[in-house]
DNA sequence: GCGATTCGTCTAAACGTTTCGACTGCCTCG
DNA sequence: CGAGGCAGTCGAAACGTTTAGACGAATCGC
């Protein structure tokens, strides 16, 4: 493989010009750039990457941190990590994927043996032990998602308890007083993942605070546990008008199907919002209204927080994502004005 | 960061004799060692990863090529990304994650700059141009696929010719003579991925030898297209009593929501199997007769031949993985054993 | 016409490993 | 008892960069 010494040699110059002209940090002739480069190209030259880490100390490498829990819906995981590989590559960072397993080990692994400058976490917990060992580090980190104690963090994530307040009245705009929440699997919250109670409790205070009647459940992820779910909700709530999910994809889809075996018409009957979803909502039927989850927004955010560590301007701090709601004609008016209370 | 340096110092030993003791090249006293790991243990050293890639020529990184395309289903993908990288791990390597954009010039640029020492591709089409990069660059590289150009590769996957010749067999030993095959969406095939024709062309060719009638159909991921579909294969094939779905799971759960509407019973009025999935079938109901696309066999293997590139002792060739048949009580003998012809 | 400045280039010193060759005792064998 | 071997350790030379410092030549201000 072709080295500096190769280009300098081919090009006329010592090394260190070339490295200069490369850099860009000293002026160089433009003729000498130019022979340089057309060496460059003719050996079809690269820095040897391990000696650019020795000497440069930076590795031009993320870590990132991607588990991928039970309950966790693939797709959107997927997402999140190619949202971030696509990030870190607009800065000329490639990313290293560390797994389930070795999650903390792999993390101490690279960190110390500097392989990484920074570190990008995904899929946290409420109390996460990758959290500690951040801050036990103190490399340059980003946490996607917001655990319980985030002293010492950079964290960014979609503003849930925003999206929950969101979802809330725009039912209630709409004169609902009676509204279902169906969300993620119950595994997940015992699993203690980060955004589901996040959402969850927002919910239920805005709804307390606007004086609507909420019935709140789990969804677990095959057919049965949707329908038992969705029975739950309509038995809770007789006069439920309005719904809210916040569940993934497939869930979704099978509430739909459930309430329409049940003959229940959206929106006609009963309103209905998709609440977070990394997807687009178009290929449901009917497709829901949505507040979306960016994966893109927070990744390419996560990313510019840990450059913005390495260049030294930041402090650490939780930076939230404004949600957006998109109508896409599932919800309506509440059907019977009739008076409620 | 502490350093081999200071190791040394503290067990009060030169540097060499540090490197010899973690290594184990040489032999050291046993007190020495002692002494040795003691400091490592107190420093948390760990040796610096540019140092040791610019000295010792092993980088301990693979570069993974996992292009998402449309189509393809994101759960698989994820299993074989996981399962490459805690295979990986299993040889002390890690692996650097390369996307869809940045394709060629990712792995040129990681590989010409001694980033990693091997190459993963996966997901690869027909006439793919990682190929002939792979080629080109004469790194170590593993395959997983099949493209049409193997000259020179080292390739492993499912053989999934003979996952089509054990599905037909199947239906055929349980006197099925008219056989529905539903494949993926149509841009799947469009786009010159690698296994959807070898199953398919495999499958009609075991058939016409076996002297059954199939009829084939690609199948649109969304509702609707997975229903003309089904109305397609029934439409082809009146008396069809067995139906062999090699597409993703969602596909295969809608295909059963279809023929359940439709009054049609499995296994009684239709044996259906689901070829070549990645994940269990025991969800679908009913479950599913299966030939399973294990992933983590795939992956181990593919990091395995890798590894062997490294030590040298492995020529370019292509190696397929046996699949098998797992019942799960979706196929039986055909219903009304009216003669056919 | 001369010191100061700027530009372009070079020399050489790091960075933290691995590893080859060499050295020192000590043991063994003839 | 001396030659040879071996276990245990060390010194020093790579590996391929980046970058501080030095230096000559050209340019500029006065």
């Amino acid at each position: 493989m072709a080295n500096i010494h190769d280009v300098a040699r081919v090009a006329g110059v010592s090394i260190s010009t070339v490295s200069y002209a490369l850099s860009g940090k000293r002026s160089i002739a433009a003729s000498t750039k130019q022979r340089i480069d057309q060496a460059v190209l003719q050996l079809d030259y690269r820095a040897n990457a391990g000696a650019r880490m020795l000497k440069g100390a930076r590795t031009q490498i993320l870590a990132l941190s991607a588990p991928l829990h039970a309950g966790t819906h693939a797709p959107a995981h997927m997402a999140f990590v190619l949202s971030v590989v696509t990030a870190a590559r607009q800065y000329d960072y490639d990313v290293l994927l560390l797994t389930q397993d070795e999650a903390t080990s792999g993390l101490r692994r690279v960190a110390r043996s500097s392989l990484v400058d920074g570190i990008v976490l995904l899929d946290v917990s409420t109390s996460d032990p990758r959290t500690d060992l951040v801050r036990e580090l103190g490399l340059p980190a980003t946490v996607i998602g917001i655990p319980n104690d985030t002293a010492g963090l950079t964290c960014v994530d979609l503003d849930f308890e925003q999206a929950a307040v969101l979802a809330v009245r725009r039912l209630v705009d709409l004169g609902h007083r009676e509204i279902g929440l169906i969300g993620q699997a119950p595994l997940v919250y015992e699993r203690g993942s980060n955004f589901p109670p996040r959402f969850r409790d927002a919910f239920l205070a805005e709804a307390a605070r606007l004086g609507v009647t909420v019935a709140f459940t789990p969804a677990a992820e095959e057919s049965a546990g949707v329908r038992a779910a969705v029975e739950h909700v309509t038995a809770a709530l007789p006069g439920m008008t309005g719904l809210v999910l916040h569940c993934n994809e497939p869930v979704q889809s099978m509430v739909l199907d459930v309430l329409s075996q049940r003959g229940i018409s959206v929106p006609n009957d009963l309103s209905v919002i998709s609440a977070c979803s990394s997807f687009s909502t178009g290929h449901l039927n009917p497709p829901l209204d949505v507040i979306p989850l960016p994966a893109d927004q927070s990744c390419t955010r996560a990313i510019e927080l840990t450059m913005a560590q390495f260049a030294g301007d930041a402090e650490p701090h939780v930076e939230y994502i404004d949600p957006t709601y998109v109508e896409l004609g599932s919800t309506a008016p509440v059907p019977t004005p009739a008076p409620h209370r």
